[in-house]
DNA sequence: GTTAAATACCTTGCAATACAAGATATATAC
DNA sequence: GTATATATCTTGTATTGCAAGGTATTTAAC
């Protein structure tokens, strides 16, 4: 197991519904683009999971689309249900990496 | 399980370690001080079970010490081995945090 | 037309860890 | 001796990232 990988949980979710929310995208499109944000590659048995999972939880809906160059696509949009969770999932973040960022730096609050 | 659970996974070790390297310390005393960075109250169930994993790993040793009020306190020092993971664990946060902090505000690299 | 490569998605099972719940022990104050 | 605050530990559960392996479609090369 990676190193990064316990970091990453609780944390991946929360990233896919920003990155959803900027427009609809398909899963293999947004794996390309978490890489692009920084993130090391990231496997397709973890994004694939997680974006069913999200499907079934109500956070996403899925439209099937023919692709130009492959099997058909599944794009990803996100529900009203997924706005609120992103904005929990931001205030936890925030809450949670000034703490951190806050012992890094040796000062209370 | 609460919400930030999952997101303080592979957060919380480095944490500790970085408390530690600031000076002795021990467990009921890390708790209160993880409040006053920010963490909303982490249960004992959490903190000496990581303690003890640690200290096994060899991050940090102990010493028993007799307090003025309550049972043996046991105080940690953070190890060489320790410092080099907290080292390696301030790189992942960076790298983790940074990239998070993209996709929020939606900017590549 | 068959083969290869790129695209695109899914499933199963494992490993790691925060935490709830419960147990134990010491010292002081009443 | 009883209550309270201090201080530590153990057991079991839930969650989730990911490796490994599988399937299907389109285009291009041979």
């Amino acid at each position: 197991m990676s190193e990064t990988t316990q970091m990453l949980k609780g944390i991946l979710d929360g990233c896919l519904l920003a990155i959803i929310k900027e427009g609809e995208i398909y899963g293999y499109e947004l794996a390309a683009k978490l890489e692009s944000y920084g993130f090391r590659s990231l496997s397709e048995g973890t994004i694939y999971p997680l974006l069913l999972r999200m499907q079934k939880e109500g956070l996403i809906s899925a439209t099937l689309r023919k692709s130009t160059a492959g099997p058909k696509r599944k794009y990803y949009t996100l529900t009203e249900k997924g706005e609120r969770e992103l904005k929990l999932f931001i205030g936890r973040w925030e809450q949670v990496s000034s703490s951190v960022d806050n012992v890094l730096n040796k000062r209370g609050i």
